[in-house]
DNA sequence: AAATTAGGTTACGCGAC
DNA sequence: GTCGCCAAACCTAATTT
């Protein structure tokens, strides 16, 4: 009569948060587990190929390029070693390697054109333009990366994270999953995904505030392209978010070390599982505020955190208890 | 400010249709 | 395929301590 119950409620923990007692340690130290998750037969290379080791077949191989190839150690080899052009981008629709004509009626000296030759740019220009942006996918992926890029230049996060954003689109785009989703959902989907995966992880009500759709929608895109797309994600570790909570509420590092003592110990006795992140790092946070005598009010800390007194509450008395009060 | 309480919203999987 | 339903987490809002 119990166990489906019993088991209907692990299986909705398992795809809501994620279950934490199952992976225990690699979440923890293993972060950022691209190059943690070499298990033994899958291997990443140093070009960043994701192969199997046995039967040599390449899993991934679209991986993120953000530098020259070569790596220069002094200024001759820089000379004889760097590329001609700019490093490929995948922010860029066409990969950044289109020629691109100013819209400046200058030439390359600073001087104005003649009215004639103003024309003659301005039909060059367009054309360029057309055969820029040829067909409706190209132009699709162009306005998803421009999305892509202005949400995350809007949340501050670092330039990989867009890089990864990019080629998780264009997998996307390859597989045929947009079909009948707005590509700004998709585009605000990826985002999220890549954050995750970078280890730098935004909640989707922060997503959410510099997406042009709504939270809703985020998730449910999200749990489409990412199942469809095999990446598998974990659940964030709530420690990740303590250092930008506590920074933005002034807190001290002892705080900080504090919380994560918090989260570590009450985490083990299982109390996360099916729990949000965010949520929990901010009892912990509100906890260890006052362990250290700079008490942030309740109210303070959700707001930075994004959710309700209430969690905050619910979440500090399971870990102060767990912690069998630790002052 | 914090705690308590009550009631509403959400999303997941599942079985029925 | 989708309809209805369930349970748990979380939210809002009002009230009390």
């Amino acid at each position: 009569m119990k166990r489906p119950t019993r088991q209907r409620e692990r299986e909705y923990d398992r795809t809501r948060w994620g279950d934490e007692s199952e992976d225990d340690k690699t979440a923890d130290e293993g972060e950022l587990d691209l190059e943690n998750l070499d298990s033994d037969e899958v291997r990443r290379t140093a070009d960043g190929e994701l192969i199997h080791e046995e039967t040599g077949i390449i899993i991934e191989e679209d991986r993120i390029d953000p530098g020259p190839e070569w790596r220069a150690f002094n200024h001759s080899e820089r000379q004889s070693k760097s590329r001609v052009g700019a490093p490929t981008t995948k922010t860029m629709h066409d990969k950044g390697l289109t020629t691109t004509i100013d819209w400046k009626d200058k030439d390359a000296y600073g001087r104005s054109l003649s009215s004639e030759k103003r024309s003659q740019m301005h039909r060059l220009r367009k054309w360029q333009e057309r055969i820029r942006t040829k067909d409706a996918g190209e132009r699709n992926l162009q306005f998803a990366l421009s999305e892509i890029d202005r949400m995350a230049s809007a949340l501050g996060v670092p330039r990989a994270v867009r890089e990864v954003a990019s080629v998780i689109y264009r997998r996307a785009l390859d597989e045929d999953l947009i079909r009948g989703r707005s590509i700004e959902g998709v585009a605000t989907s990826t985002l999220y995904a890549a954050c995750r995966k970078e280890g730098i992880p935004r909640s989707l009500e922060e997503i959410a505030e510099v997406s042009r759709v709504e939270r809703k929608e985020i998730g449910r895109t999200y749990r489409y392209v990412s199942q469809e797309l095999g990446l598998e994600m974990r659940p964030v570790n709530p420690k990740k978010y303590v250092p930008r909570f506590s920074s933005e509420l002034d807190l001290s590092k002892e705080v900080q070390s504090k919380a994560n003592e918090i989260i570590e110990t009450t985490a083990e006795q299982g109390l996360l599982s099916g729990k949000s992140p965010t949520g929990f790092a901010a009892a912990a946070i509100y906890a260890a505020s006052l362990l250290c005598n700079e008490k942030k009010t309740q109210r303070e800390v959700a707001d930075v955190a994004q959710v309700t007194e209430v969690t905050i509450r619910n979440r500090y008395q399971e870990q102060i208890e767990a912690m069998d009060i630790h002052a």
